[in-house]
This record gives C-alpha cells, structure tokens and sequence, in this order.
RNA sequence: GCGGGUGUGGUGAAGUGGUAUCACCUGAGGUUUCCAACCUCAUGUCGUGGGUUCAAUUCCCGCCACCCGCACCA
C-alpha cells in the first residue's frame, strides 16, 4: 500500500465514522477490537445488502431462508470439525490456577495427543495424572475447550451444557437437512440460506472491517445428487467473460461455461454460482474489473472438498476474499450422521428395480427359543452370519462369546427371498457459496467513494447503487418560506411512508452544501422544491453522478422513486 | 502473539507541569437563493486506569484502540 492510498483509506474511515456509516464498536468504553457498528446509515445499507441477497437466491425457487441460533451446543460443532479445527483444549491445576493446554500434558504420555476428543483428554488425564508443569501437583478441573470460538455455557452452574457461538451459519442448514429435505418433498436439488452473524475469536483482527470477531454472513447450501448431472441454464453468461486463476496456472479470462468446458471449472453447479454470484455483486455495485475468482490449490484446500474458487475483490486491502464457493461433496451430512446416528440422506429411484434373491438363514424362533433361552439372541446373530447354508446336522456353532451350541435341523429356518428395490439411500452433495457480508460492504463503499476537485475544494460522492444507498433520496426546500417547506415536508414525509423508501429532508446552509451533504453520504436524487414547484406541482430533481437536473411533476418523482425508475426520468 | 508508530471537540490539526488554541463541521438567528457564499451567536475536546507532584492533557507505568511490519489464521 502506497502513501497515497493509506491517506485515501484514512480519509475514507473518518468520512464513514463522522456521517455515521460505520463506527468502531463500544467506542465510549475505549472500543473493542475486530468489531464495528454500522451507524444511523450503515444500519440500512447492511439490511439492504441482506435484502438483495436474499432476494437473489430465494428468486430460484428451489432455495428457501431458515434461521437457526447462534449458540450452538458442543456436540453440533464437534461433529462438524469445528472443536477439533478451532479449539485448544485447557485445563486449569487446582492447586496453582495455572492453566495448560490438555494435549501438551500428555505429550510425553501418548503418542498422539492432538487428535483425542475432549472426553479422550479427560479420561487420559483422570486415569495417567501428569503432574501440573508450574507447580507439580496433580489436581485437574474441568478440562474445557477454548480458542477461536466463543465459548460459553447452556444453562446455570456445573449443570450447564458447554456450547459456542457459532463460528459459521452452515451448520444450521446440515442440522435442518430432514425438515429441508421434508419440505422440499423428497426432491432434490434444493437450496437453504441462512443470514446471520458468525463468530470467531480472532488473534489478532486487523484489516479494518476485514478480519472481524463478530460478522455478518450469508450462507447458501444447495444440495444435489452426486450421480445426476446437474442441469444449468448459462445463457446469460455466454459472453461474459472473468478473470480466473486457476490453481495450476496463471490467470485467464475467459467465459464461465468455458471454463467448465476446459475442465477448470470442475463441477456445473459450482460454475452455476460463480456466474450468479458475480451477476449479485454487480448489481450491489461492485466494480466488474475489481473482481476474479481464485480457484484453491489442492494443498490449501480443506480434505473434504473438490473443488473451491473464492470470488476476490480488488480495494484498499489488494485482493480480498469475500465469498467462497465450495464444494464440500457429502462431508457435512455424513459428519452429522456419524456422529448422531440420524439418517440425513436422500433417497433415489433407480430406473429400474432390481430384483434379488437371497437366503437368509436364521433361527426358528419356536423351537430355537425354548431351546437356547437366554443365548437365543448371539445364535441367531451367529447364524445370519453364516457363509454358507449349513448342510448337516446337528453341527457345532461358535457364538459371539466364544461359546459352542449344538444346533440341530429343527432350529434353523432356510428362507430364499425375493426382493424388489426400487432405488437407494445416499448422501446428498453440497454446494456452498459463503459470503462476507461485510466484506461486501465495506468494498461497496471503498469501490463508490471517489474524491474530486470541485472549484478548487476538494469534493467526495459516495456512487453507491441506488439499490443499496441507505437514503434514496434527498428533499431541499429552497427557502423555508412562502409555503416551500411546508410542500418539502409533505414530500418527504410521503416518501417516508413508502415501502421501503427512506428520504432526507434538509432545508439548512446553501442548496451548494446540501447537495455536497448528500452526495458525501451517496444519497443518488435530490429533489428541490422551489417557487414554480408552489404554482404548478413541479420540482427539479438532480441526479447525483452526473449532476444533471430536470424538472418533472413531484407525483411522477415519488412514483419512480418508489419504483426504483428514476433514471427513465432522465432519457 | 512479537516489534515499531500514533491517540487533543464530530473531522483535521496546534500547544503546555498551573484545566487548552485554530480551521472546518454541526446548531440558532439574519442575509442570499439551484452546486460547500456571507455576518452574529452557540454547543462541544486532552483514549483509559494507576503512579509521581501542591498541581498531570503534559513526566512514568499498565490497559484499550488505531496504523505499519512479522507471525498466526477459513
């Protein structure tokens, strides 16, 4: 980063504190680190963002919105990975206070002490006694988990629960599969979405909104069926070209149906959402030259997944991920099915049904039961695991205790069954696009500020997207008098009121100040009501990136405004 | 986490061992009336906690935050 661009960076952050965009958080108290608040604008900018986001997916059709908590109890991110990915195990001595990090207690004990559960830990400690290193006494606590989730308690005292708070939203959506998968009447390819905060106790938050402890995300898990090709329609993106940089070579541009074709891109529905989510961040308002897909090297990429490419945006910071589109193949469900014992598969048809024949050889209940009584249960286990079907009788069987029953003809039952299956059980794939939210945001307003020299002051517009410009418009009474306010206070008051519009009414300093006023914080129409706007109804509207005006009826300006249409104004 | 730098009204700065000055911004009144005009008045500050001192915004120490390296990190 040159010189140039830190003043730039740091003129740009005061702008956003003074005008009440974003803030650091707490400030009053001396501020906490890695966490902002968006301000009286920031707030409506950040719900607008979450709004068009979601609006884009849920526009699918086959993609739904659900919301679940951000405490999360232990157990749901152990069996993600999460507690073995993100937590150091500590225990504290009782003796001396000291804490120690359970794993390196048991470093000279255990050949591998990294890879043991918290309950592994516990009881290798319960049962070897290391001696505590500062002090020597061997009196553990409760061991806990503790790093880069927040960690807390479900419920009072030693009864409590441990649990965090969530590092990601995803879980959410694995947790919900048969709800989904119910909802969706058993029908894949489906969608869920989660919009939400994460959290993440970061060593060492840098970055301004970059690297955060608290942020917003939005999270999409799209699940589809391994062995049917996912159909896609790319029209859209037929010509459009990106710049992609794939992991084993230098960066080339070029279509995205292309590069599936090519074989860059590896997966249709990954392809699918990077076309889509570039399609979303321009309409946001990201600079279409500031943005590229990078494609993870294998190295870097986690076990689970096949292929990952994060959409990085090009601001202050230089490139930055703010959205990463993985695909996770089947790893998230089938870690909650292991770990819970739920099915959280989806069922699949085959073409044709396969018809099968088999002989189950077991015990006859009448006469096996009164027979065995009690070993009953571990003959009929040893029996259905037999090779082959006995051929003589009696015979000597060896049961799972390693005792030997006799078993004569009339305990066996031989059955040759026919069978019909129609389809399978299997584990559905995901896809997964995660965005930054903030990290959206805060490239929003880095890619819209621009500085300028206007009569030899220097001047800044804030260009954002009349789509997620907190104010839509501005009304400026010329002179708050002769009636002039009046009309510019019913005028903003019926903007107000309308579904989602939120105007500015300023009628103080020269209509010069107010326009810069409103250009500094991206409001994109001023309307001004002057002296002819009392005779005929009209008022002129100025359109803040080129500063043109026009004069129209004020009934036509608030039904574009509220259409989103004021440009047609203009032509 | 380590090393370096920085914290003075909303913003940007000046300054001091004896409670702080300036510009812009903001607000009120006047004036003007379509791109930061002008006049008068007003609000508002030494990041935080401790120490030294008769007295600390100033000196010392801790903490917090921000910036820059390094390290760590989906």
């Amino acid at each position: 980063m040159t010189q140039a661009d830190r003043d730039r960076l740091e003129r740009l952050n005061s702008m956003l504190k003074r005008r009440g965009i974003i803030l650091p958080a707490f400030e009053i108290h001396g501020g906490a680190a890695g966490m902002y608040d968006f301000g009286p604008l920031g707030g409506r900018l950040r719900n607008k963002v979450n709004q068009i986001w979601l609006n884009h997916w849920l526009s699918q059709g086959d993609i739904v919105e659900i919301s679940c908590p951000t405490v999360t109890p232990f157990s749901v991110l152990e069996a993600s990975g999460h507690v073995g990915e993100f937590s150091d195990f500590v225990i504290s001595c009782l003796a001396c206070e000291q804490a120690s990090r359970a794993d390196h207690l048991l470093e000279d004990i255990h050949p591998n002490p990294d890879s043991l559960s918290m309950e592994e830990l516990a009881n290798e400690i319960a049962s070897k006694n290391p001696a505590c290193p500062d002090c020597g006494a061997v009196e553990w606590g409760q061991i806990e988990a503790q790093n880069l989730m927040f960690s807390t308690t479900l419920g009072a005292g030693s009864s409590g629960r441990q649990a965090f708070i969530r590092p990601e939203t995803a879980q959410g959506m694995f947790t919900n599969f048969p709800a989904l998968y119910r909802h969706f009447r058993q029908r894949l390819p489906f969608g869920a979405v989660q919009v939400g905060k994460g959290y993440r106790n970061e060593i060492s938050p840098r970055q301004g909104m970059i690297r955060l402890r608290e942020f917003n995300m939005a999270e999409l898990e799209y699940f589809i069926d391994p062995e049917e090709n996912s159909k896609h329609d790319f029209s859209k993106w037929s010509t459009m070209k990106f710049n992609l940089v794939p992991d084993s070579s230098d960066t080339i541009n070029t279509t995205i149906p292309q590069a599936l074709d090519d074989g860059i891109i590896r997966h249709p529905s990954v392809a699918w959402f990077m076309a889509s989510t570039a399609e979303l961040l321009f309409h946001m308002g990201i600079d279409a030259s500031k943005l590229r897909f990078r494609q993870h090297e294998s190295t870097e990429m986690a076990h689970y997944a096949s292929d990952c490419w994060d959409a990085e945006i090009l601001g202050s910071y230089g490139w930055i991920e703010c959205v990463g589109i993985a695909h996770r193949g089947c790893y998230d469900l089938e870690a909650h099915e292991n770990y819970t014992g739920q099915r959280l598969r989806a069922w699949r048809d085959w073409p044709e049904p396969v018809q099968s024949k088999r002989t189950l050889v077991t015990i006859d209940g009448s006469t096996a039961g009164p027979a065995f009584r009690s070993q009953a249960g571990a003959v009929k286990e040893a029996l259905e695991k037999m090779d082959a079907p006995p051929t003589t009788y009696p015979f000597k069987l060896t049961l799972s205790d390693s005792s030997i029953v006799e078993i004569q003809q009339e305990h066996v039952k031989i059955e040759d069954i026919d069978e019909t299956i129609n389809g399978e059980w299997f584990t559905p794939h995901v896809v997964e696009p995660a965005f930054g939210i903030d990290r959206i945001i805060w490239h929003l307003l880095d890619h819209a500020w621009n500085e300028e020299e206007k009569n030899g002051e220097q001047y800044s517009v804030l260009s954002l997207s009349p789509s997620v410009a907190p104010i839509d418009a501005a009304v400026l009474p010329l002179m708050e008098k002769d009636g002039m306010d009046e009309l510019a206070l019913n005028l903003h008051a019926s903007l107000c009121s309308m579904n989602g519009i939120q105007s500015s009414h300023d009628a103080s300093g020269s209509i010069g100040r107010r326009y810069a006023r409103a250009d500094e914080v991206g409001i994109p129409w001023c309307i001004t009501i002057d002296h002819q706007s009392l005779d005929d109804g009209t008022a002129t509207v100025r359109r803040r990136d080129d500063q043109k005006q026009i004069r129209c009826k004020i009934e036509d300006i608030t039904l574009h405004i509220r259409d989103g249409k004021m440009n047609s104004l203009f032509e």
